[in-house]
This record gives structure tokens, sequence and C-alpha cells, in this order.
DNA sequence: CGATTGACCGCTA
DNA sequence: TTAGCGGCCAATC
């Protein structure tokens, strides 16, 4: 199926305003969720462009390896944001208990 | 048209 | 254990 930037963007802003204050999802699973896999770099692209900073709470996306990952607003900015929420990261950028605080997409339908 | 580009991923060495 | 590299997708140059 293609898609455009602006059919993925409204599924990406959706799933990620799904992700409840103190919890993670990454790149890759919002991709998995559009159903393309693989679009994980798109899906930064389309955060980038951040559509509603209110709404859509973007600093919880983070990296698949358990890192914080880039924020438009800068690293500092995101790892404030996620540590505001009770998400530990160490020195290296790595979250703690990163499987516990990450929240399952594939949960969630529609 | 082909080449490059992102808030990335996962496999190699 | 960490570093490097190729790859993927749609847009943009």
């Amino acid at each position: 199926m293609n898609m455009s930037m602006d059919e993925m963007s409204i599924m990406v802003y959706r799933l990620v305003s799904m992700v409840p204050e103190g919890r993670v999802c990454t790149y890759s699973d919002l991709a998995r969720a559009l159903g393309k896999p693989k679009a994980y770099r798109l899906v930064g692209k389309i955060l980038n462009r951040n559509p509603n900073p209110v709404v859509v709470p973007c600093h919880r996306v983070v990296r698949s390896d358990g890192r914080v990952g880039g924020y438009m607003h800068g690293y500092e900015a995101k790892r404030r944001l996620l540590e505001g929420e009770g998400i530990r990261i160490d020195g290296k950028g790595m979250i703690v208990d990163f499987d516990s605080v990450r929240f399952r997409l594939d949960k969630i339908n529609r």
C-alpha cells in the first residue's frame, strides 16, 4: 500500500497521543503500527515537523535500543520532559528499566 | 531523472 | 561491548 506523508502523519499523531504519561514507545513500533515496519526513519521525519506539541507528546517516542533519541527542541529538553514524568535516564542517554516503561502499541486496536 | 536526506534499526566484526 | 555500515521510505534537491 502506498501512503502519503499526510496519511502517515495522521496515523502517527493518533498513535503517539495514546501513549500515557510516564511511558514511551519507539519509532519502530510506530512504523509497525502503520503497516510499514521499515519506515521508521520516516516516522522521525514526521515528528520533526511537530504537529501540535500540546496534544501530541512526541517526546515519548524513543529509539528501540533504549536510548532517548532526537528531539526537535534538543536532547536536553526531551530528557527533562521524560524525567518530569518519572522516567529515569542514565548518563549515556539510556532509559532505565526501558522494558517496563515501554508502552506496547500492538495492544491497541484501531 | 538520480542523489540525498532524516528525531532510525539491526546485523556484523 | 561498542562502532560501523547498509538499508528502508517518501520527499526534496
